[in-house]
DNA sequence: CGACCAATTTGGTCCGACCAATTTTAGGGT
DNA sequence: ACCCTAAAATTGGTCGGACCAAATTGGTCG
């Protein structure tokens, strides 16, 4: 496990946090490398190969006379992690937008493993769809079994670019709504229809469906988790008050 | 326009290439700093600055001892460009996942523009479709009012996670393809039907509809540029013996 | 053969220096 | 006062050397 070396690790967090909170503006030039050494009391070196990390992830321009802040639109989607965990609560249509776009790779994933998958993974898969349908009809239980139901298809599919998008894309993020006691409640009457649908799939081989079953569920749970989040961030902003 | 500090973008590029090639195997170890300094005749801050930028993109885990190589799976999407560029033709699995990934993000952009759009960019998005229609049906002339369409949506939509992945994924695709005098062959028939589709689309404001029209054009194209790459490496392997 | 210990290697960090490009400043001319 | 130019200060790019702590390696001893 990286241990994340502390000093350029807590810099690199510190000048991230600080330009995606906008606390640089687009277009604004850094602070020189030899003042952030300073200010972090460490040296030019340990600086640079930070900033380094900065460009790759899109988020500065490293010229001679100065690095200049871009604008977020521009950067990697390395930046998304942080960019959730920028407050208590993450931003509701940050969150949307991140379900979305995971569940648009879940369905594709879903459709091409169906399609593709051998006999061998078929067996895999329906297995699992079997455990899905005994688990409780709650997230918090259906939760592990949903990943690793998803994490076969993904092996089953075999697709490298939608694999390394969630690399970057699954991240903690689960584990971030867990942590602040999220769990979004599922209509039971959904989630049946949806494992009744998956089990029509793997038995008959029919990708579109379990394509269909896939999307019905990951909008069931983006509709949840909107909903726990909006309350959430009422919570949050009567405290506040 | 960032010209790619000369020594630190060539060390990058050349070790990133030697990761990719698998001339360092997974879980091995890579020379040490001192020794790829002497190697590339630079100084061990130049490699430092490199090998942090490929342990950021998830090649490599640098820790005391020794920096290893990690597996592929486990990289960030940043490393996609560089996989796509290594051969003279690129690896039709590999592209053909790259336009299964691209569709369904598109397909999503498509579908979220459309339910989502001001009346403003309702009409901005029907006079692209009319101007689509004016276009000779070849990929060649098509490809440019397509990206602007596709590019609108996008902007319409502003899914920022989409955004975000855009950025890494479509890079030169588009660009490497055409230099490699690479114009794939779609049917007119089905790039009429699509027309026909999408134009219903935005004037009901049909978001399915035109999901449904996005999705069979890069289905469409994707067969396209995978039957014509397959006779690319054909040539090759021709002439190669 | 295996366990233990010392020497070597390696990454992590710091310092100081020089160069070239950029930015800023200070004049000088109108 | 304003603008344009040239000098000065700033900034990133690179280099070399140095020290420390952790990890690796190799040899020794049981």
């Amino acid at each position: 496990m990286t241990t994340e070396n502390s000093i350029s690790f807590e810099i690199a967090t510190s000048l991230r946090t600080d330009i995606l909170r906008q606390r640089y503006l687009s277009g604004e030039r850094l602070p020189s490398e030899r003042d952030l050494a300073a200010r972090f009391d460490s040296s030019r070196g340990v600086v640079r190969e930070t900033l380094s990390q900065l460009e790759q992830s899109g988020l500065i321009d490293i010229q001679p006379g100065g690095a200049r802040v871009k604008p977020i639109e521009a950067a990697s989607i390395a930046v998304l992690d942080p960019l959730m965990s920028l407050g208590a609560v993450p931003d509701p249509n940050l969150v949307d937008q991140f379900l979305q776009t995971f569940s648009a790779l879940s369905v594709l994933t879903a459709r091409e493993a169906i399609n593709h998958a051998s006999e061998e993974d078929m067996n895999r898969l329906r297995k699992m769809v079997v455990s899905l349908n005994k688990q409780a009809k709650d997230f918090e239980t259906m939760q592990p079994p949903w990943r690793e139901f998803l994490e076969t298809l993904a092996e089953v599919a075999d697709n490298l670019v939608v694999h390394l998008i969630s690399n970057d894309l699954k991240a903690q993020f689960v584990e971030q709504m867990l942590s602040l006691g999220f769990v979004p409640e599922l209509r039971k009457k959904v989630v049946n229809e949806v494992l009744a649908e998956l089990k029509t799939a793997v038995s008959d081989r029919d990708g579109d469906l379990a394509q269909a079953a896939v999307q019905k569920y990951f909008d069931e749970v983006r509709g949840a988790v909107l909903k726990m989040l909006d309350s959430r961030l009422e919570e949050y902003r009567q405290q506040a008050v």
